[in-house]
DNA sequence: AAAAATAAATGATATTTATCATTTTATTAA
DNA sequence: TTAATAAAATGATAAATATCATTTATTTTT
């Protein structure tokens, strides 16, 4: 099993600024894990032992809502971690993960996370950063789920896409998601997502190859996803 | 002016677990301010450089959406503290906080928490814990306002109110909103806000005395924020 | 390769929600 | 105390979005 020390992974999140000595505990008791396409990391309303560390793979955080539809309130991909939040308030995972391609990803145990923010004021500050700047992301969700129509959410998050993926080399978002849950992105029917997409293409703004899709002209969607 | 290990207020948030010599220097350095009804405490963009204590007094914390509606994302009230989130990820602040009534707030200057976040493991936690719970309670709000139709959010928002700010000795939700606000709370517009509060007044599931909202019969209002 | 299952697309229609216009009520200022 | 202003309420209508039904395309399984 790889270590922790080597990973590069660990360069692009809050563990960067550990130390030598503490990155040898966390290799020592790190498990590895393989998460199939379409499997769950974790589960909403469960407790959590630890934090998830995203070697590589890409993810959606969901919800489920009381009418029992599942709404995407994050991607996540390699280097990005899991389960801070719940560890750190000490309430159950909020969120479920569930793998949208083969993953890869470490299990660090709670107390060594907890440890350290104990004795390092520079992990400690860079998770704080992270859970932080999480929030403001989620609230101008809010604003833009509650405020903005359809139309705009989906241009919204297919730029949003495009800046969390990047780009393939044909040029498309490099993620392949179902209509399902595109629509379940922007919180609308299966159906509205499809039509809309069709739209975008007729009107040459993308392009829908095989699963993907191919942002053609950006700066439409940008206006389009302000209202203009 | 009053200092800060006789206020009685920092005991409900993460300045309680504060040493005494740490409250000393927070009384030192803290300056109070008088916040009328309708005035701004922070307003988002700009810069912040410390933290509010809110001693009494209620407010909103909202978003300007890019078609100039505003969208509240949370209330708060004596007890709140305010800024913390744009402090730690050093980024502006990300929400306007406006009075709701007259306010009287204690303001921090940034160094001293920060400061204080790397000496005591504690408070630092603490801060954790608070924004780890607001993301948590952003996350469902996304969900809600992506899934649930107006009435259902509606509902809902009635429920928080009450008991975010309990209710005044005739059973009443102890604050006044006006029909905009609780319109720029469910995200819809103003009409819709007040034909389902009318509708719920017909029905008997809530009474409008004066200002104020009363709940009068709370499972179905339960009830109806799930969707039955 | 054919059959079965799933996903995507499209049309028709119903429902929800927004907008505009107007009236009524309450609040503030002269 | 009366104007003036703002907020709340209501109706009529338009627009956005969901739902249901059906078809077509794509994957997966046998």
């Amino acid at each position: 099993m790889s270590k922790c020390g080597q990973c590069i992974i660990k360069r692009l999140n809050p563990l960067k600024c550990l130390t030598h000595d503490e990155l040898e505990k966390f290799s020592d008791h790190k498990t590895s894990l393989f998460i199939k396409k379409g499997e769950n990391l974790m589960t909403e309303g469960n407790a959590i032992n630890g934090l998830y560390c995203i070697r590589d793979g890409k993810g959606k955080l969901t919800k489920l809502s009381t009418n029992g539809k599942e709404q995407i309130i994050k991607f996540v991909k390699g280097g990005d971690i899991l389960g801070q939040r719940s560890i750190l308030s000490d309430e159950p995972v909020g969120l479920n993960a569930t793998a949208l391609e083969d993953m890869h990803v470490c299990f660090i145990p709670k107390q060594d996370i907890l440890d350290t923010i104990k004795d390092n004021g520079q992990f400690s500050l860079n998770i704080m950063k992270i859970i932080s700047h999480q929030l403001n992301e989620a609230n101008i969700l809010v604003s833009q789920m509650a405020q903005k129509p359809v139309k705009e959410r989906l241009a919204e998050t297919l730029i949003h896409l495009e800046e969390i993926f990047g780009v393939d080399n044909e040029g498309c978002i490099d993620v392949i998601l179902t209509r399902e849950e595109i629509a379940n992105t922007i919180g609308t029917a299966t159906e509205s997502a499809i039509r809309l997409l069709s739209n975008l293409k007729k009107d040459g703004i993308i392009n829908l190859v095989n699963k993907k899709i191919k942002i053609i002209d950006k700066s439409s969607l940008k206006n389009m996803s302000e209202g203009y």
